[in-house]
Order: C-alpha cells, then sequence, then structure tokens
DNA sequence: GTTGACCTTACCATTGTGGGAAGGTGCAGG
DNA sequence: CCTGCACCTTCCCACAATGGTAAGGTCAAC
C-alpha cells in the first residue's frame, strides 16, 4: 500500500512516516517501480506501535529504544519496565514542577481584582527582585 | 554594567539576553563606545521580569505581552488575570493529559515481572492493534 | 489527454536554548 | 611594550518533532 494509506490507518502523518525513515528509527521503506514506498501488514504494525508510544509521551529516542526491545525476542522484561519507569517518574517529576508553579500562580491570581482597576498584584510580584536565594538546585 | 553582569545578576545567560533583543522582547541595548553593551538597573529589573516569567512557563511570546502590560500603568488588572488564568488553564489541561498517560503506562508496568524473563506486557499492550475508536477529538 | 489525487525530494519555519568559531577589547603582569 | 586571559562582538549550527510548501513525477478515471 502507498503511504497515505499506511498513513490513514496508523494515524502517523505521511510526513512523519518520511522522516522517522530519515533518522533511521525505522528501517527504510520497499519502493515500487515507480519509486513509491510500499508499505504491508508488518509496517503498519510498527508504525502502530509507534504512534502509540508517542502517544504516550515517549521521545523518538525511547521510542527507537522500545522498538529495539519489542523486535528482541529475549531481552529481560526488566529492561522494558526501567524505561517505562523512567519516563513515569519524568512524568511525575515534570507535573510537580507544574503543580508548584500553578499554586503560584493560583496565589497571585487570586489577589487579583481583575477588573478596569490598573493595580495589579500579579505584575508587582512579577517584578519584586528575587532574593538571590539558592541560586539552583546545587547538587553538592 | 557589561553583558556578563547583566547575565549573572538576572540568572538569564548572555546568550539568552542578546537573543531577546534580536527578536524584540527588549529594547535595544545601550552601547558604549567599544560597542559592548551596556546595562544598567533598569534593564536588570526587566531581565528579572523575563526570567520569573519563565521560569513560572509563560512562552516568550505572553512575557512580552506581560512586559507591555507592566509597562502599560493604566491598563486594567482584567487582562493581566486573564493572561495569568489563561496559562494556568494550559497547565492544569498540560497535567490532565501527563496523569492519563500515567495512569495507563502504571497499569503497564504494573503487570510487567520486570525480571529475566522475556514475557512482558507492555510491549505486548503497546503493540495491540488500537481500536478505531474516536479517530481524534472530533469537533462536529 | 486532461484533470485531480497521489507520490517524490528539498527546503524553511517553529520554540528556546546551547555551542562554537573568528575576531575585537581591556586589563594585569612580566 | 608584549603577552595572556577574560570578556565582548557577530554569525552560523544544532537540538526535538512537526507542519508547510514548492517543483516535479505518476496514475487512474473520464
Amino acid at each position: 500500500m502507498n503511504i497515505g494509506q499506511a498513513s490513514e490507518r496508523t494515524g502517523v502523518s505521511a510526513k512523519m512516516i518520511r522522516y522517522y525513515e530519515e533518522i533511521g528509527l525505522l528501517p527504510s521503506a520497499a519502493r515500487r517501480a515507480n519509486g513509491y514506498r510500499d508499505y504491508g501488514d508488518r509496517e503498519v504494525a510498527v508504525l502502530q506501535f509507534v504512534r502509540r508510544t508517542r502517544d504516550l509521551g515517549f521521545s523518538l529516542e525511547e521510542v527507537s529504544a522500545l522498538l529495539a526491545l519489542w523486535s528482541d525476542k529475549k531481552r529481560p522484561s526488566r529492561d522494558v519496565k526501567r524505561l517505562a519507569e523512567t519516563h513515569i517518574a519524568d512524568l511525575e517529576r515534570r507535573i510537580r514542577e507544574m503543580r508548584a508553579v500553578m499554586k503560584t500562580l493560583r496565589q497571585l491570581a487570586q489577589h487579583c481584582h481583575g477588573d478596569e482597576r490598573s493595580d495589579c498584584p500579579i505584575l508587582d510580584d512579577l517584578a519584586k527582585p528575587r532574593a538571590p536565594s539558592a541560586k539552583r538546585a546545587r547538587r553538592t
């Protein structure tokens, strides 16, 4: 089948299918006499796998690792689980950060009239010079 | 003061200070006779404002809007609050999405032995062809 | 034979940041 | 005075992942 059909069946845009091939995430697709890429059920399955892992937030690099694990029938399931849990931990960390930011923003917004008046605690706070306060997450 | 000092005091890299100027987020810095950019307390305050808003996850475009609101002494606080709340809503949405993903991943990981054995429900699930199931968030 | 839907490659844009090269400047020590 | 080092300047490249578009080839239907 053509790339358009493969795209339609997997939800991966033709653009991205070509890109994945270009960066080596996918093997080079077979070509027909006219130069068109040709896809079969196996390729479609791989694309669905990629689509699914992308939807779960894995980076292309992680997807690549997952594809390798997938095709290696003898790899220990530990390897897969570790990758998944690392990703989960990453999501947890990002969510924690975002929640902290939200908390701050909510507090700021709460004290802002939000009407015609021009005085605004949000901007006042944003403009307040921060205490140097522990430069960065120090790892010492 | 030179860009290096300004960077150190604000936590914004010299690279980024130049970039912000280039894209018009910041006005062109004053130059000394030798061509070096020259920063004073006012500029440092603006950079701190930018740094702070960036830390709170606002995009440069939003930062630009906030800077404009900040310098417009007569704008209604409603404008500021709206921008902040839009950002909060955005964070909420993203967190919801990430939590949904985490839930799925946790379920998958939970059923994976994670040991030497090679059978792995995570990969099995990722490989399962999805039911077409409501293509995308349809807006009809 | 023409039209329209598809395919091909190739390049550009996005967002925000870092890296580095090539060259000028400024100061301190010899 | 010269040298070295730390700083500044601009310019270009890279990343991640995706979309857009243009210029051209192909195929099927009419």
